[in-house]
DNA sequence: GTCTGGCGCGAGAGCGCTCTCTCTTAGATC
DNA sequence: GATCTAAGAGAGAGCGCTCTCGCGCCAGAC
């Protein structure tokens, strides 16, 4: 019985190795390796004579043997936790995936993809990646202070996070401008006449939740307006936080004019309770979500929304890491890259003049 | 410059040996080995001697050493081409990983997401995947006759698939009542007085498109009615092909007044295209979608659907790999999993009597 | 003709681990 | 007290590969 414990069975179909490559094409194992690492001290006709040998044989490199002796897996490990594959339900996740394939494939580097789905799959991971799977780690969207990115990079693995950590830390990051997509959406209220700006925010014990409240915050206080505590609600990103959330904003404030929402699916979320409350969308109330996403544009009125460069940040994630996997000297940097604001009809400044 | 390439670079930090836990521990490194194999033949005061020891020097043992040796790397490959995590864009793939990840983590096995971006990728996880780096394969949602399965099964790789291929293989797989689903659907609608009832199919290379549509002509024709083919029209599971599909059908049909789509995605792009020709649902124009995504309890009115049971498909994809890991025999099994129909307002009864 | 240099290659060590085989020793049996 | 047994530990081989070292050979310089 396959228990996944440590017992060798026997291999199904034993592959062959270099050694029967090397002897079928008539050379050393030496030589044959050389082939295989794209070594240059190799002579054309060995070459030819090896690379038929492995064809023949079907032979395949073994990538444990090789992984011990350099010490390099050539593969990259993605770090998802569960919570988030959903938050962001939308093309979020494939497209970070994309922007760091992007970066990868060219390197021959092989993106490996771990979800952990509860802490005891978490501390197991710990141990997945130290015990040399991976060359590096990407992390995205910790929730509160998960201690893993420090553990690892304690270990000296080289580790750069997605969205920038809640507390301080040394581990190196790229991020979006949470708090200057904020600001555009709050500054684009403003511009438009809204006075009584509300702002539904995500969990606060994320970088992105924080970020954004920061940014809302500023444009307000920078807008000559008051900041108050009772026109912030918090959510955690979800669509029914968004219902709850406008609902308690409402009832404190019947006469707010716009509101600000740290993600769309919340945005979505509280049209609904507008809706309910026979709120007109932009005309009493103007609605500005975060993150652009497909569900924008599909609710009615559809959405301005702050845009995130989402494949650029797997990008530059992928290519911090693999400096920092270059570079013998690990963590520190941070990348932050731009956000835009998307405006559409739901607060058009048509709405009301 | 780190290049991906096969040379070996100095660890930045050189992990501790089994050597040197078994020399701190006072014992020889076979003792040690011992403990980390959970191998029963060992002293209680040698294998706290060890423990200590490991916990001292923060000791991992080296993955690639112990494939090297045993053959097994304790962890499954689950393959996702790139296209499915769009299509799907709902919570299919992290509740198909969550139930996966539920059978693995009980055999403490780790699961490694694969997302083959382009056919470069392709070809070169074919590669990874030979080279051992897994003792087993999952793969989901294959476009036409995808030969990456075959050829890892003529390399003696376990590999289960999850939905069936679209040609015939000896490749096992677990698979939903696509037929079965579709077929519920329609005898609902005829039952539901309709009798002019459209499909808008998914693609037609691929398992879930075919027997979706063959599920719905067994119904259609055991109801009495007559299956024409103007009454199909072929879409690709997106919503713009919904909103296309469902105008095609309209110009042929003005009068149709059912349609079964085959993904809710594209019941959702119908949906809009009934709106706008001021078609009623479900009065005029009844509609069931497949899935039971998220996305069918918020349109307008809520959507009759198809519920497939992901997480189990997840669950026994997992146990079938497991089964075929042990048994030493491979291939050939299939599992087939109940869909189930769930009705909401856009094909209600009493829409039409 | 000899000397030099570099190219191509083979021999062999060794990466860190598991596992088999063998040895030691303590306890059980007579 | 002698013999047997089995539990616990160590020695050592070897998994498949890469890489260093050094050897032989041939082209070009003198």
């Amino acid at each position: 019985m396959y228990k996944g414990g440590v017992r060798a069975l026997p291999q199904t179909v034993s592959n062959p190795t270099l050694e029967e490559v090397a002897k079928l094409a008539g050379v050393s194992r030496a030589t044959a390796s050389r082939v295989f690492t794209a070594s240059p001290r190799v002579s054309r006709q060995a070459k030819r004579a090896v690379e038929r040998a492995a064809e023949k044989l079907r032979y395949v490199p073994n990538r444990a043997a090789r992984t011990l002796v350099t010490g390099r897996t050539d593969s990259i490990g993605l770090v998802i936790p569960e919570p988030t594959a959903f938050l962001f339900g939308d093309p979020f996740f494939p497209r970070l995936v994309r922007g760091i394939s992007e970066v990868l494939s060219r390197r021959l580097l092989q993106l490996v993809l771990l979800m952990p789905q509860s802490t005891a799959d978490e501390a197991r991971l710990e141990g997945y990646l130290s015990a040399g799977h991976v060359d590096g780690v990407l992390m995205v969207s910790l929730h509160g202070n998960d201690p893993l990115p420090e553990r690892l990079y304690g270990r000296g693995i080289r580790v750069v996070l997605g969205g920038r950590p809640s507390g301080s830390s040394p581990v190196a990051y790229v991020d979006v401008d949470n708090a200057g997509g904020a600001r555009l959406a709050v500054e684009h209220l403003i511009g438009g006449g809204r006075r009584r700006i509300a702002t539904i925010t995500g969990p606060l014990d994320m970088g992105a939740g924080i970020d954004r409240l920061q940014g809302y915050r500023d444009a307000i206080r920078e807008g000559g307006l008051a900041t108050d505590a009772s026109f912030q609600q918090a959510g955690d990103f979800g669509q029914v936080s968004g219902v709850i959330a406008m609902q308690a904003l409402l009832d404190r404030h019947p006469d707010l004019d716009a509101v600000f929402c740290a993600s769309d699916v919340m945005a979505a979320g509280a049209l609904e309770t507008l809706r309910r409350h026979d709120r007109r969308v932009p005309h009493d109330v103007a609605v500005v979500g975060f993150d652009d996403s497909t569900i924008a544009t599909s609710t009615a009125p559809a959405l301005s929304s702050v845009r995130q460069p989402i494949e650029e940040m797997g990008r530059e994630m992928a290519r911090l890491l693999l400096a920092s996997l270059d570079s013998e000297t690990s963590g520190g940097k941070r990348i932050i890259l731009a956000t835009e604001l998307v405006v559409r009809a739901s607060s058009a400044k048509g709405g009301r003049e």
